[in-house]
DNA sequence: CTGTGTGCAAACTCTTTGCATAAGT
DNA sequence: ACTTATGCAAAGAGTTTGCACACAG
């Protein structure tokens, strides 16, 4: 469950839907594929897109809009906001640091446990943390 | 230098455009003033705009992106990204935390000192970390 | 069948840009 | 004067939305 090695791809994808309640349709499926395929990712609707175009399903730039907003309620996906006007998606939904390629825009998971955060602040009253967002920009020396 | 109290606001305001080589325009030092007397602030390039508007100075909105991307070449503003679609403009430049309030999309910075990095990752081999991004994103619970 | 998902294109938001005018040194 | 900044409006990028048609259950 942690780990999406999967081995066909469309099966692992189809339970990825039908866990969540939502209508394994053809367009689905082919993005899930993808997603659930690759291991961990970091896409843009645009990136996602174009794999999929490039696997042959046809699929339109607004379904995989309204997929991934589908996906991230149904907590299949995490928004990964670092850039101003582009908004990644991440396959791995859990709290982890990033790393940030400012030379190419392109991201990635830093290691696991590369980053400790000793301690938390209190938050304001009637609150609670929602995520933590870690986010190492780099640059090239 | 690091502390921005601004006695008058203007005088502050001279000295911040003058020693980045910026020219002081009305409209630069209109922006520049709220910018250093508000103490630390988190602005959108909109809000900003709506400020500089109330302050009573004449400054288009093209001016504050373009003010607010000199500010931030200058080294005077730090860019935060949180938000998809939208920029905030921190006047502190040191990396520090921040809280995100997902309900109403404010930003505040957290209590310094509250989340602690124990340890920060190997970076690829060519690298080097330009900042260490924090986002706490709360929620009303 | 019935309702939800899809595709298309237009709308929307935030930001950037080009060019003539205005202002700073 | 000479250079740089400003203002306006239009262009751009990314994302969302409305509506008719198609497909899954």
């Amino acid at each position: 469950m942690e780990k999406t090695c999967a081995s066909s791809g469309k099966g692992e994808a189809a339970r990825w839907l039908s866990e969540c309640g939502l209508r394994p349709t053809r367009q689905r499926m082919a993005l899930a594929s993808i997603l659930v395929e690759g291991g961990n990712r970091h896409l843009t609707a645009e990136a996602l897109y174009a794999e999929v175009q490039a696997a042959g399903a046809d699929v339109s730039l607004a379904t995989v809009y309204n997929a991934l907003k589908a996906f991230t309620e149904a907590g299949l996906l995490r928004e990964v906001h670092i850039e101003a006007g582009r908004v990644y998606y991440d396959t791995r939904v859990d709290d982890h640091p990033h790393f940030y390629y400012e030379h190419d825009g392109s991201i990635a998971d830093a290691p696991v446990g590369s980053v400790k955060i000793a301690s938390l602040p209190d938050v304001p009253e009637g609150c609670e943390i929602a995520s933590v967002d870690v986010v190492l920009r780099l640059r090239k020396r």
